[in-house]
RNA sequence: GGGCGUUUAGCUCAGUUGGCUAGAGCACUGCCCUUACAAGGCAGGGGUCGGCGGUUCGAGUCCGUCAACGCCCACCA
């Protein structure tokens, strides 16, 4: 082919050209005819989409396709989806702050509504339909951003198999799959004390918590015996007094063995209350006697349930404590103080209680500040309060020994990338303490496909439980009525009532595989990509999207559902700890792909070791912008001397051996690739191109200029290194690689095989011949630095001591090398290795 | 309180199963407009590999211990 290599190559301009390119030739479109075996199958992370990409998702995304291209060009044909996270509550904040409203299920459906230009300053409340109606159309248009930022970076995406996890499709995978769960007995609704964030008014599971330190006090606060004396309980929580259902010691402690068993009256309130033994009660902490309040903290539940202890709840669900007076307290003074505290916030009433209690002298001394841990929503700012609340469970192993130890089994044939990310699953299964949580009492989400019987007093009876059949899904449950059903029976007696919640976003991105593959309606794909072979993802999910794909996939398929996970590392901020610079100074994305190009960040993307945490480095940008364009000028040279020559013109020896080094990179390059280390490939590939430009290119240059049978051995073995190295860089830099393919090849590189020592055979040479000549090159090249003189200067007199080898391999190469040095013969002689330049007029 | 990770030149990081005279790039110094490349190239200075102790003929690499930093987990009395 004609080799067409414009003047002056330059980077400006690649990413859109080949976007295009690629674009309108389906490069990395997804052929479905393979076989499995032909497949590499990635399950790729649904980015959140709830405003802008951060250099984190920019990071692990450039990773796996790095990953994704060199499978491809090893010949397998690569599934590679996109997917967005559009539902759940980032999307909710999202559209409430971006228009200034709120939802308000009880509201009716207003088809007129407008949202106004400009967020009002009180958010306007719209019905449930409306809402969501905003999140959709919002997702969608961050979803154009996002596939742009995508396209942008050279992700080598099949863009017709993407999906979003709250379209049709998605939520119908969702629904099935969780009906499959009822079925077999995997899901349940339980009426239990949950976590409860009272801004968001939602239940909250375990893997959503967060411990923040929060300053406290401990109250010592006296209940009393009835002969009058006190007993002692420090709490931080004094408010809760009025819910106390025991007071609890631990069953060894020698202070309390005379009044297990015995009871006492709160103080203010008088309710009477048991003194219990149980082993989590700690003698050393605080008076070693604890108050059960229901529920004040986790331990409490605990304590409730394994004490089989009465329920006193208070605070409720809007996080407020209730107004009527409690019936268990029914003492006068005890129906007044409560009503001191009555529809208060919780650090509201501890301010009244701890003042009621000290005018009582039921408070000893002054609260004592402490720094204390406090279990937050991740997403939310206020501490979580138990509720009591009917809810949506799945089995996880949480409350079941045999389901545990089959999850940390199959966790251990899962291939960790890198592999000390395995014991993150580990211990997050080990530690789980109760069943998963899946029903949110929120709007933009799946919902929650059932429907309960109502009974003849319209008492909905949650043992029956009705179900849609799985060829009418997706279905709400709060428009739709259920099978043998009509809407006029909606909230009748005798009649039915739909499930208000939505599942947790969790619920359904633990099935991507099964949206991806299209499970639910598709199984000729579906066969033809799961299990997969990858799942790329960050570390901080590991207990939830890792995590919970793995149960559903266990449940559903009884298998793995990929063979490898590939975590990466943590993004640092550019600056670290210096935080002054840094104020208010957002890196985008976008930003340094406009400075910098993708390819550098791509570049610097792929330095970052597999699972290692990698700083923002604008230094490594700039390395990458270099290198590719090193690329384009050194394949400017390697490519300018017209048609290609047949490999078998390379005889030269320092051309041989300059493919023999080659061929030792292509396997350290691609043993590094199947171990899924992108970065050691590209660190290989690296050094040897720099080499290769700074010695190699140098060395042949004059004999490349020259014409006859030694030209021909420099043209053909520049132009195979040159095919060498423009397809190990293909997978890191995709554009600058496909721009120099195109000069001289038909076809896309990354549709071209993966380079394979059997492309060297009968080519290679000895190895040491391109080795020494380059050292005495640098010697030559020191000598002439030193005399502060052009490296153009010519050299009187070359002499090169050496091994009896050393200096054979100088002399295969002597023509090379005296044209590189500007030099007219080599002296040699035996001895130690060492290179004497004499330079001209020096 | 437990676990995992990190700690190597001023900065950002490589260093695979122990053999290194410890590397790269940036920054720094000097030189060079050499016909692929001056938003380049060539050459150079710079490190007691976090501390202490051990195993070994030999340790940046293995073991123990301590410290700093980061992340994850932990029952808020």
């Amino acid at each position: 082919m004609t080799r067409d290599i414009p003047e002056k190559p330059a980077l400006e301009g690649l990413e859109e050209k080949w976007d295009a390119k690629w674009e309108a030739d389906a490069t990395f479109r997804f052929d479905r005819s393979k076989s499995r075996d032909e497949i590499f199958a990635i399950d790729t992370p649904p980015p959140t989409v709830s405003g802008s990409l951060h250099m984190g998702s920019v990071f692990g995304y450039v990773q796996t396709d790095a990953n994704a291209r060199y499978q491809r060009m090893t010949g397998k044909e690569v599934f590679y989806p996109m997917g967005w996270d559009d539902n759940g509550l980032p999307t909710e904040r999202r559209v409430q702050n971006f228009y200034g409203v709120r939802c308000d299920p009880s509201l009716p459906h207003d088809p007129a509504f407008v949202p106004p230009s400009e967020p009002p300053d009180q958010p306007i409340s719209i019905s449930r339909r409306n809402f969501i109606s905003l999140c959709h159309g919002l997702t969608e248009e961050d979803e154009k951003v996002f596939e742009q930022l995508w396209r942008t970076l050279g992700l080598s995406v099949d863009w017709t198999q993407s999906y979003a996890t709250i379209d049709d499709h998605s939520q119908r995978t969702s629904q099935k799959a969780f009906l499959r769960n009822l079925e077999r007995g995997e899901a349940y609704t339980q009426d239990a004390p949950v976590l409860w964030d009272v801004d968001f008014k939602t239940a909250v599971a375990q893997a959503e918590l967060e411990d923040r330190e929060r300053p406290g006090f401990y109250h010592r606060v006296a209940f009393h015996r009835p002969d009058g004396e006190k007993v002692f309980i420090e709490t931080t929580r004094p408010e809760l007094v009025c819910s106390c259902v025991a007071l609890v010691a631990h069953p060894d402690d020698d202070r309390y063995q005379s009044i297990f068993g015995s009871t006492v009256t709160s103080p203010l309130f008088g309710v009477e209350l048991p003194i219990l033994a149980h082993e989590l009660a700690e003698p050393d902490k605080g008076s070693g006697v604890a108050m059960i309040c229901t529920w004040g903290d986790t331990t409490d539940v605990t304590w409730w349930r394994e004490l089989d202890l009465p329920t006193r709840t208070v605070i409720q669900q809007n996080g407020r404590f209730q107004v009527e007076v409690p019936e268990w307290i029914d003492s006068e003074r005890g129906r007044f103080v409560y009503e001191q505290i009555a529809g208060l916030y919780p650090n509201q009433a501890r301010k009244k209680m701890a003042d009621l209690l000290e005018e009582s002298g039921d408070l000893e001394g002054e609260p004592k500040q402490v720094i204390h841990p406090v279990k937050f929503y991740e997403k939310g700012d206020r501490p979580l309060e138990i509720v009591s609340s009917r809810q949506w469970y799945i089995r996880n192993g949480g409350r079941e020994d045999d389901l545990r130890k089959k999850l940390l089994e199959l966790g251990e044939h899962l291939d960790w990338v890198p592999d000390f990310m395995g014991v993150r699953y580990k211990h997050w299964v080990e530690g789980l303490n109760g069943d998963w949580l899946i029903s949110r009492q929120r709007f933009f989400g799946v919902s929650i496909p059932v429907w309960y019987h109502l009974d003849d007093q319209g008492i909905p009876d949650y043992d029956r439980v009705i179900v849609p059949a799985e060829g009418s899904l997706p279905v709400d449950p709060t428009s739709q009525a259920p099978p043998g059903f009509t809407e006029e029976q909606r909230g009748e007696p005798g009649g039915f009532m739909g499930d208000r919640d939505i599942m947790d976003t969790w619920a359904t991105s633990s099935l991507t595989p099964q949206i991806a593959g299209h499970w639910d309606d598709d199984p000729d794909l579906f066969a033809r990509v799961f299990p997969m072979d990858i799942r790329p993802q960050g570390p901080e999910i590991i207990r939830t999207w890792l995590f919970s794909t793995l149960l559903r996939s266990h449940y559903e398929h009884g298998v793995l559902p990929w063979d490898h996970a590939t975590i990466n590392g943590w993004i640092l901020d550019p600056d670290r700890k210096k935080m002054s610079k840094s104020k208010g100074n957002v890196i985008t994305p976008s930003a340094l792909i406009d400075e910098y190009g993708s390819e550098a960040v791509r570049y610097w993307a792929c330095n970052g070791r597999p699972g290692t945490d990698t700083a923002v480095d604008f230094g490594v940008m700039k390395i990458g912008r270099r290198l590719a364009v090193k690329i384009l000028n050194a394949s400017r040279f390697a490519l300018g001397f017209g048609e290609d020559v047949d490999v078998s013109a390379i005889t030269q020896p320092i051309d041989r051996s300059m493919l023999a080094g080659l061929s030792e990179v292509v396997e350290r390059a691609t043993t590094a690739f199947e171990n899924y280390d992108y970065a050691r490939a590209l660190e290989v590939a690296e050094a040897s191109f720099w080499s290769w430009t700074d010695d190699y290119l140098e060395l042949v240059k004059g004999r490349a200029y020259s014409n006859g049978a030694e030209a021909a051995s420099a043209h053909a073995a520049l132009q195979l290194s040159l095919s060498v190295y423009l397809r190990f860089f293909a997978p890191f830099l995709p554009f600058v690689t496909e721009e120099v393919w195109s000069w001289w090849r038909e076809g896309s590189v990354h549709r071209a095989v993966w380079p394979t020592p059997g492309e060297f055979e009968g080519l290679t040479g000895d190895e040491r011949i391109l080795a020494a000549t380059s050292e005495v090159l640098t010697a030559v090249r020191r000598a002439k630095s030193d005399a502060k003189t052009s490296m153009r200067t010519a050299l009187s007199s070359l002499r090169v001591s050496g091994s009896e080898d050393d200096l054979a391999a100088v002399k295969a190469a002597e023509a090379d090398l005296l044209e590189a040095a500007r030099g007219t013969s080599v002296g040699y002689e035996a001895g130690e290795f060492a290179v004497t330049a004499v330079l001209e007029d020096a």
